[in-house]
DNA sequence: TCAGCTTTTGCAAGCGTGTGCAATCGTCAC
DNA sequence: GTGACGATTGCACACGCTTGCAAAAGCTGA
C-alpha cells in the first residue's frame, strides 16, 4: 500500500470529476443548485475516492457543528443510561450528534465539561447531572451555546428547563399509602439532594401532613442499592416501624426491599408497602415488582430535541413540567 | 444586551492583549515558546473575553480532532453502560473526548456510524456493538481512522481486537457445576450469537463433553431478562430437568432465576445451580447473588485507550485476550 | 562595546469547507 | 437573429487556527 494523504478532500473529488471544488461542495449541501449531470459526476468520483465531507471544516464555516454535548455522571445507573440512550437516538434522528462528557457531580466539573463543549463549538449541551453555576451559564449563553437542564432546578433564564411534576407524584404516593391503610409513613433519600429529589421529599411530607400522617425521614449517600439497604436497617429498627415507605428512586427501593425481606423477614406488601420512582427495568422484575412512577424518558428527550431544533412553538416555552405516571405493581396493597 | 459575535476568536484576544495572533495560539499550545510576560497578558485578556480555543479549527489544522467515537447499541443495558462509562472517563483522562453513536446492531447501521466518525475526522472509533464489514474497515483505515473492536471477532487486521478468554471461563463454569455434583447441564443464549457469546457456548459444550456431561441448549431473542424468563419456561418443562445452567449473560440469569423460583418453585442452589456472565451490579443484589464472571471493564478501557495513545509497547499488539475472573456467590452449591 | 548565541515574536501560508458575486450557458419568445 | 431570463458554474474570500521562517530581542562572555 502506498503512502497517501490520510483524508481525501473536495479538491481531489473535483479534480477527478472534472468540475470545480464549489460544485462538489454544493452537491453535498442540500438545497443548493447543481445540475443533475454534475451531481452524478461528483457522486461517482466521491464514491470512488471514499470522500466524506469534513464536518470540522463545515462546522467552522457555518459556525454550527452539529454537536450536542451530554453532561452526565454515573452513566452506569439504569435511569441515566436509558435517558442518554433516548437522547442520543433522538439527536441522531434530528441530524445532530452526541458528545458525552462524564462528570463527578461537582459543580466545578460541570463547569469544565461546559467549557469543553464551548471549545468544540457544540450547538447545545444537555445537563443531566450536577448544577452549573450562574457565571458558567452566562458564559455559555454569551457564546451561543444553548442549554437544556433536565431535572435540575428552575433558575436559569435563557435555558430550557425540563422538570417532572414531582410534588404531584409524591402526593399520589401518599394517597396510595393512605388507601392501603398505612399509618406510619417514611421516606428515604440521598444526602446529595438535587432539586428534583428534594421536591419529591417536600411534596411527600406536605401531602402526608395534610392527612395528619407522620413521616419518618432518612438520608444517606447516593441514590444507590447500597444506600437503600443501609437506610432499611436504620428505619426498620426504629421503635415504631413504618408500614409505607416512599423511596425517591427505584434503586433505593430495590435495596430497601431486599433488606426488609431477608433481614427483617417482612412481607411486601402485607407488612410493608413500598413505592419507588423512575420505573427502571429492574422495578418490573418479578423479584421486585415495584409500584413506582415512570420517568417519561422519551418525552423528555423529544422535548429537548424539539427545542434544540428551534421548533417555533417550542422555542418560547423555556420551562417544562412533565407528568410522571404512576405504575401500579405489587409493592402496595390493593392496587 | 447588544448583539455581538457569537464566539470570541484569537484575533480578539490578541488585539486586547496587544500581541500578535500567533502569540495567543502559542499560549494555548503546550510546549510552545512564549515569554512569561506575554503569556500573562494573553491569559488575562482571554479570561476577560471568555475566549476558548476553537477545537474545530485546531482539529482542521492539526488533522487530529481529539474525538473518539463509541459505537454502541442498547446503551440502557447494564454491561454496556458501564463499559461506555469507563471508556469515556478514561478517554477524558487521556485528553480525548467521546462521541456516542447509537446503532441497532445491524452491520449496515454500524457502517453508517463509522462514516459519521470519518466525517468528524475522529482519531479513532471503538466498536462495542455490531460488526463492521470488511470494506468499511478498509475505508476507515485508509482514512486514518483507528479502530478498536471490543468482544467482536478476531478477523480484521490493522485494528485492535480486545476479547475475553471466553473458552477458559466456560471451562471453569463446567468445573464448578461438576464439583457441585450437577449431572444435567444446560446453556441459554441469544439467537444473535455475537462471536464472544458463541465462544462461551462452544467452550461450555466442549468442556462438558470432555467430562461426558450432556448439555441442553436453548436460544432465544436478545440477552435480556425477558429472554431468560422464556428460556427457563422451555428448559424447566423438559422431560429431564437440568440441574446446572450456564446463562451467557447475567441479565439472562436474572430472568431465568426469577422464573425458576416463582413459577417452578425451585430452590437455588439446592435444586438448581446457575452461573452467569458479566458481573453486572444486579448479580450482586441479595435477591440474585449470582456466581458469575467479571468483565474486566476497566482493563478493557485502559487497554483501548493506551493503544489509542500509541504507547510504544502496546501499539504492536493488535489482538488482546483478557481474563474474566470468576466471582463466587450463592447460586452454585459449595463455592 | 560587540560578536555569537538562544529565546521570543510577527508574518504569512495553508488546513477544507461554504457562499456571494459575476460570468457563462441554455432556452424561449419575439 | 436577438434580447431577456433563469439555472449553473467558477472565482475568490472568509472561517479560526497552527506553524515554518526569518527578523528582532535578550543574554552571555570577552
Amino acid at each position: 500500500m502506498t503512502i497517501q494523504k490520510a483524508f481525501v478532500s473536495a479538491q481531489d473529488v473535483a479534480a477527478r470529476a472534472g468540475v470545480s471544488r464549489s460544485a462538489v461542495s454544493r452537491t453535498f449541501t442540500p438545497g443548493k443548485s447543481v445540475s443533475a449531470e454534475t451531481r452524478a459526476k461528483v457522486l461517482a468520483a466521491a464514491d470512488a475516492l471514499g470522500y466524506h465531507v469534513n464536518h470540522l471544516a463545515r462546522g467552522l464555516m457555518r459556525n454550527e457543528s452539529g454537536i450536542v454535548c451530554l453532561i452526565v455522571s454515573d452513566l452506569g445507573t439504569p435511569y441515566r443510561s436509558n435517558l442518554v440512550n433516548a437522547l442520543t437516538q433522538q439527536l441522531q434522528d434530528a441530524g445532530k450528534i452526541a458528545m458525552l462528557i462524564n462528570t463527578d457531580r461537582s459543580d466545578e466539573s460541570v463547569g469544565l465539561a461546559l467549557r469543553q463543549a464551548i471549545r468544540y463549538r457544540a450547538d447545545a449541551s444537555i445537563v443531566v447531572s450536577g448544577m452549573p453555576d450562574k457565571s458558567i451559564v452566562k458564559l455559555c449563553l454569551r457564546n451561543g451555546l444553548r442549554l437544556v437542564l433536565i431535572n435540575r432546578d428552575d433558575e436559569h433564564d435563557g435555558t430550557l428547563r425540563i422538570n417532572l411534576d414531582d410534588a404531584k407524584a409524591a402526593e399520589n404516593a401518599v394517597t396510595a399509602f393512605a388507601r392501603a391503610g398505612c399509618k406510619h409513613l417514611a421516606l428515604i433519600n440521598s444526602t446529595a439532594g438535587t432539586p428534583s429529589l428534594m421536591a419529591r421529599e417536600a411534596g411527600f411530607i406536605a401531602a402526608a401532613a395534610a392527612r395528619d400522617l407522620p413521616v419518618m425521614v432518612e438520608h444517606h449517600g447516593h441514590t444507590s442499592y447500597a444506600s437503600g439497604r443501609l437506610m432499611a436497617q436504620r428505619l426498620l429498627t426504629r421503635p415504631t416501624r413504618p408500614d409505607g415507605v416512599f423511596c425517591v428512586t427505584d434503586l433505593l427501593a430495590c435495596g430497601f426491599m431486599d433488606t426488609a425481606r431477608r433481614e427483617f423477614h417482612l412481607d411486601i406488601p402485607k407488612d410493608l408497602c413500598v413505592i419507588g420512582f423512575d420505573d427502571i427495568e429492574q422495578a418490573s422484575w418479578i423479584s421486585y415488582n415495584i409500584t413506582t412512577f415512570a420517568q417519561p424518558i422519551d418525552g423528555i428527550a423529544a422535548n429537548a430535541v424539539a427545542w434544540l431544533r428551534g421548533d417555533a412553538e417550542q422555542t418560547e416555552r423555556t420551562s417544562l413540567r412533565l407528568h410522571a405516571d404512576m405504575v401500579w405493581r405489587g409493592s402496595v396493597r390493593g392496587g
